[in-house]
DNA sequence: AAATAATTGTATATGGTGCATACAGTATAG
DNA sequence: CTATACTGTATGCACCATATACAATTATTT
């Protein structure tokens, strides 16, 4: 139709259809009455449903009943639940990227890159219980990835380390980030009448650990450093500093040596 | 009863049933008539039916009738389907440990117990399928933590930062697990009739991801460096062994510096 | 030896899920 | 103005985890 039609249709539909969806590779119907819903409105009530009650509570009844419509009518715009989670990933990857080139160095942008990611995956608690499905397609999430790679760009770097390293930096943010979202979920749940759980499994623990069966973590299930019963939200953070350090160290390190 | 009971009962009943069950905390009851299930027998059931065909085909039901029971009958034994899935994340945890101190250095040793972990997920692909309900609290599952804590024994390295480093490493694997576990999967769909399905959604990222929006990307996905085209597993690893030398190299540099 | 109490496996039921299918209504294209 | 394509809906299916009530079984206590 238009005239820069160089696109292989065959390929382009061999994506998911979520995928698809969300690159806006689906023409909208002319014939027939307009929808009232839309992708856009079923994933935002979707995203809305999960961010309050968690990702079990988002199911197709409840989405649709959610906007006032009937559990099938969703299908009409959605293959299939897969889809709509993929949509919704897609749809909170939509965060804002700092320019290119500031003064800062790489170092410095990656941890920007790596806070940006824990934020997304705090803000949206059930960002990491949806399984990944393989390589990021969709547009928001590719940008997740042109991000990190963009400030290694200038590094004496090949191709494949280069997203080797993007792999190692995100796949650390997505570790950190589900156990920093299982910490502000047990936080939640601490803040219940049984408030005792501060400890919970460390003095359980304290007994089942010997020095015998287990030489190496004795020491520290016995110094409360295993369960960190201080309830102290700052070792955690340390946790994370300390091997996103490393990581970064790692690197410097690789690329110290690539320029000599 | 047994005279060395200083055991405090109320702490180890804190515990998450399937962890009691783990730790041989329930006593097997006396009275009534000796069941023919067990707890073994039921896991090991739940196990095989995993490694064969998947996580979501482990339903309460599916495993008794596999053993040739109702599916009431496994809450005779197990609380509920989530102790169940701890059950068999703890049985599969049981492998062989090597002897401590042998001539090998800390490095190597890591990697052995990363590499024993990929070999772990990859044995069962249904492993990470489970999601991480917190702190290891199960035998086995502590032994997996006793394990990289003993190789870095002897060096100048604080208890916090002893298991700031066990969790960099075991985050590290988990992450890589689940890339490789997906390889797998894709490998082994891949074998279908339909085996065009090689490049899959490369072509269609050919076409989408343009120079203007992923000035980054774009050169990595023309290459094919991005879907991996050629379909060399050895590439992902190469990204895996990359990342974990990388990890290695700044704990090493970490612990030179205190050395100094 | 008899009574009691605990524990077994089973049958049935509840309220949920994702989704296939068939359908009546409606707006557009020819 | 008819044919077509699309809308939202209603119904139903197979499945899920789990609660409850129950008859059968067996070890301990009396």
């Amino acid at each position: 139709m238009s005239g820069d039609d160089t696109r292989d249709e065959g390929s382009l539909n061999s994506l998911p259809h979520g995928a698809q969806l969300a690159w806006g590779l689906v023409k909208p119907s002319t014939r027939g009455p307009k929808g009232e819903l839309s992708v856009g409105k079923i994933v935002e009530a979707a995203v809305g449903i999960a961010d309050r009650e968690g990702l079990s509570a988002v199911s197709m009844s409840r989405v649709a009943s959610s906007l006032g419509f009937t559990t099938m009518s969703l299908y009409r715009y959605i293959k299939s639940k897969d889809d709509l989670l993929m949509l919704m990933t897609e749809a909170v990857c939509d965060i804002p990227i700092p320019e290119e080139s500031e003064g800062k160095g790489w170092r410095e942008q990656l941890r920007e890159y790596v806070e940006a990611c824990i934020r997304l995956m705090r803000a949206h608690p059930w960002f990491t219980d949806i399984p990944i499905m393989g390589v990021p397609i969709t547009p928001n999430n590719l940008k997740m990835v042109d991000w990190p790679l963009r400030i290694l760009r200038d590094l004496p770097l090949s191709e494949y380390e280069k997203m080797s390293t993007v792999l190692l930096i995100s796949g650390y943010s997505r570790f950190y980030g589900v156990i920093m979202r299982d910490m502000d979920r047990a936080i939640e749940a601490g803040a219940n009448p049984d408030s005792f759980s501060g400890l919970m499994y460390g003095e359980a623990l304290r007994q089942l650990v010997t020095p015998e069966s287990y030489p190496a973590l004795y020491p520290i299930v016995a110094a409360g450093v295993y369960t960190e019963d201080d309830g102290n939200k700052g070792e955690a953070q340390d946790d994370f500093d300390f091997g996103l350090e490393r990581i970064l160290d790692g690197i410097e390190l690789h690329v110290s040596r690539a320029r000599t």
